[in-house]
DNA sequence: ATAACAAATGAACAATAGCTCATATATAAT
DNA sequence: ATTATATATGAGCTATTGTTCATTTGTTAT
C-alpha cells in the first residue's frame, strides 16, 4: 500500500519534496509504530499508572496492590496481565503469593516526562 | 472515597506499613493521574504517532500530512484536534492554510523512550 | 455576491477496552 | 484427599475511540 494513492489531494504539496524524503527516511517501520502505540495505550489508563507508581516504592503482591488502590483483586490482576505483556513489570512467585516489580527504567522516564508535560 | 474500604482483603498486608506511607506520599493527585492517562492515550494511536513523526521534520498543513500518510483530510483533522487539545501541537493560519507544528520538546523524549523500550 | 479551496465538525458505526462476576488454577496446610 | 488462600482467566456488559460521510466554516480570488 503506497502513500497518497486513492486519496483526495490538495492542489499541490506546500512542503518541499526534500522534507517529504526526510519524513519517509525517519518514519519508523509500521511494525515499530504499532508496538509503540500499543505501549502507550498501556500508559493511557490511570489504574495502570497507579500500579506503576505503587511499584516505584517496592515490589508487591497482587492483593496488597488491590488494597492500596481500593480495587478488586480481579481488576488488578487483569491490569497486571497487560503490564506483564508489555514487559513493564516482571514477577516472581513465592508460595501462593506472586510479587510484581518494575521491569525497566524507561517507565520512570516516560512517566516523568508525562508529568512534566501536564504540569506546565 | 477512602482506599481499601468495602473491598475484599487478603489475610494480611505483606508489605510494610512504611512502604504504604511512602506510596501514599508519592502517588500524584487523582487529577494529575487523570491528565497523565489522557496524555498517554494520545500517544496510544499510531496515526497520531505518525503525525508527530511528520512534524519532527517540519511544520506542515493538514492536507500535506494527509497525503504523506495516505489518509483523508477529515481523519487527520480530527486527530490534530486531539493533539491540539493535549497541547502537543500548535498551529498558525496563513490564508486558507493552517500549519501545524510540535508544541513541546517532551514529545521527542517520550517517543524516544518508548522506542527504546519496544526495541529491547 | 459567488465560486473554489482548506480545514473543522457532528453524527453514525464498528472495534476496542476496563470492569464485574463467576470460575479455574496453583500452592500450602491439615 | 480436602480445604483454604492467592492469583489468573473467560464471558458479558457498558463506555470509549477512530474512521467515514456529509456538511459547515473560514479565507481568497473573481
Amino acid at each position: 500500500m503506497e502513500h497518497g494513492e486513492g486519496i483526495e489531494r490538495c492542489e499541490y504539496m506546500h512542503v518541499h519534496e526534500k522534507i517529504v524524503a526526510q519524513v519517509n527516511a525517519n518514519m519508523p517501520d509500521e511494525e515499530i509504530l504499532y508496538d509503540l502505540a500499543e505501549l502507550f495505550k498501556i500508559f493511557g489508563d490511570s489504574t495502570r499508572i497507579k500500579i506503576l507508581y505503587v511499584l516505584f516504592e517496592s515490589e508487591m503482591c497482587v492483593c496488597d496492590i488491590a488494597q492500596l488502590l481500593g480495587m478488586t483483586q480481579s481488576a488488578i490482576s487483569h491490569q497486571l496481565r497487560s503490564l506483564k505483556q508489555s514487559k513493564l513489570v516482571k514477577y516472581r512467585r513465592e508460595g501462593k503469593t506472586v510479587f510484581y516489580s518494575l521491569a525497566d527504567s524507561h517507565v520512570r522516564t516516560i512517566l516523568d516526562q508525562g508529568i512534566e508535560h501536564v504540569m506546565e
